[in-house]
DNA sequence: GTCTATATCCCGATAGAC
DNA sequence: GTCTATCGGGATATAGAC
């Protein structure tokens, strides 16, 4: 195996990241599918047949965003699955996990959410990862009902709202930058565990 | 004006209605951009070209989708925003309301949250009933924490937290028939306005 | 109101010069 | 590694027969 030196452009990125993270962006801005490799060869400032010097296809892309970001969910999940803390401090967990994938890869969350479905050879194997956690998420919520840290709710009806707030983030973080990543985490788990009614009881 | 016989077919629907609701339904499916004019002809049994003798264009089927529902949380946001209830009945009245238009319309929900970008000339119409609407649900909170019925945190996250929930329904609802629309938007209200943390306390 | 045929344009991707 | 030129196909939409 040869050592590979690659040029870094001015963002310290190669050419194949510039191209990925610019598609990312354009794919949040109008969909995987409304957006052509002549639009985004525009936007990194090439003619479209030079993408392929790159990059295999336009799936390749979408693959390489989404699959990426579901392993490091997935992965995420597994630590915090495995740690011994209190089921308060794993919602807590799976909040922050939340946070600090969504502020590093903001563009690259919304092809996780909408563009999924145009996956082809990876379609499959992202619907287990996704299946997974979801399994796992839903899990921690029913033992913390058993271990009464968590009212007694329906434990789908409750991850499927956690949950959907947390994929919708990417929509919010961008107009929150005055917020650093503590103190969002920290306020959604406030709004999202003790919720908003102040008369609300324990009984 | 002449009063005008629309001939029904076997669902009680016009051809336009059906044409609409079905390209709602593929809409949700695969996005508006890569649902094709030959896709939609085949899923109502008829050929590309026939479906202009019922719609101007692929645009007037998104515009008809995406703006008739828009309206319709405006006009139930009017209504609650003037009615003489406590800031919680409102909360929950929100909730009521996301829950049956979801459960009226579900395949046009996914239209109106994915592919609201690809409206042409009603693109800013859409735009201004957004703020608009959100801009009532977040005064309906302040309100409630000057009152304190609801607990002091930051307004723009429980507004966030709720409507990016409500706003997903569409996606979670058609798993879930087994539980009707009361029991739904019960749940829900409990989970989103009173919080899942137990041991959490009115200090 | 549905059909066939077609206009016009844009898509993803490749070939090959430099 | 980027370019020009182009292939083959599929997109929305129209024209006009029935």
């Amino acid at each position: 195996m040869s050592l590979k030196f690659q040029l870094l452009n001015s963002t310290g990125q190669t050419r194949k990241q510039e191209i990925i993270k610019t598609a990312a962006k354009l794919f949040k801005e109008k969909g995987y599918s409304a957006v052509t490799m002549r639009d985004l060869a525009k936007a990194v400032n090439i003619r479209a047949a030079s993408l392929y010097n790159h990059i295999d296809s336009k799936q390749d892309i979408l693959k390489s965003i989404i699959i990426s970001l579901a392993e490091e969910f997935t992965n995420g999940m597994e630590t915090i699955k495995n740690s011994d803390v209190s089921i308060i401090d794993k919602l807590r967990a799976i909040v922050s996990l939340h946070v600090n994938i969504t502020i590093h890869n903001t563009y690259g969350m919304a092809s996780l959410n909408n563009d999924w479905m145009h996956l082809e050879d990876q379609l499959e194997y992202y619907l287990s990862l996704r299946k997974n956690y979801e399994e796992d998420f839903v899990e921690i919520i029913k033992s913390g009902i058993e271990t009464k840290e968590i009212r007694d709710s329906n434990p789908e009806i409750i991850m499927f709202s956690i949950l959907t707030t947390l994929r919708s983030l990417y929509l919010w973080l961008p107009k929150k930058d005055d917020l650093n990543r503590q103190e969002l985490a920290k306020n959604l788990g406030d709004v999202l565990i003790n919720g908003i009614n102040h008369q609300s009881t324990t009984a």
